[in-house]
DNA sequence: TGTTTAACTTTGCGATACAAAGTACTTTTT
DNA sequence: AAAAAGTACTTTGTATCGCAAAGTTAAACA
């Protein structure tokens, strides 16, 4: 495929994932129970694809106790925001060869 | 889903797909042969993606013969690019909130 | 001891993407 | 006339995906 579109991140195209990474580029970090609130989606579901932004090394999972409750927290890490950065450089320049 | 996310386009969220639309945003028409050298993958691929956009009414299908050949021609109608517009339209909403 | 909470994992299913092979019709080549 | 090739598909088969729902683990609370 030519133009920009072989740039465009497969990591990237779903929605889920998408949401995922822009929430973690904006916040620091966010634990599970806030990202599941903010995508609203099934814990099931959120878990599968932070695990697959996992295997990629976009993100950093850290498990601690909050007072008595576990708590599990995910942020983007360098190679993560830069993967994202680099998706939607490829998304503008996509668009603006489209429009 | 909160946030730009939801105005995304189902659609357009396969790489083949986007590649179409925004090749028959740029030109009037193209046919079979072009599309197919232009995004680079088998018929059988390309023929199930456009059969896609047909179903939702974003292209129209035009069937002649130039001299001798046939020539199958495809072009994007007015709510095909509608709805590839306003996916833009998310899509960059949704970037100038992420970075 | 039983229930609740957090964060998963597993299961199951329907949808999707793709390559490869097969098809129909026609034209060109031998 | 027969065979090969071109155009535009359709069909088939497989692998992967996305998701909901159910099951799991471990600690905490009642």
């Amino acid at each position: 495929m030519k133009n920009h579109l072989e740039a465009l991140n497969k990591a990237f195209e779903s929605r889920v994932r998408l949401g995922i990474m822009s929430l973690l580029m904006v916040n620091v970090a966010m634990d599970f129970g806030l990202l599941k609130e903010q995508l609203n989606i099934t814990d099931g579901n959120l878990a599968s694809h932070l695990n697959a932004l996992d295997k990629l090394g976009y993100i950093l999972i850290t498990k601690q106790f909050i007072g008595k409750k576990p708590n599990t927290s995910y942020a983007a890490t360098d190679h993560g925001r830069k993967a994202f950065s680099d998706h939607l450089d490829a998304l503008e320049r996509f668009i603006s060869r489209s429009i």
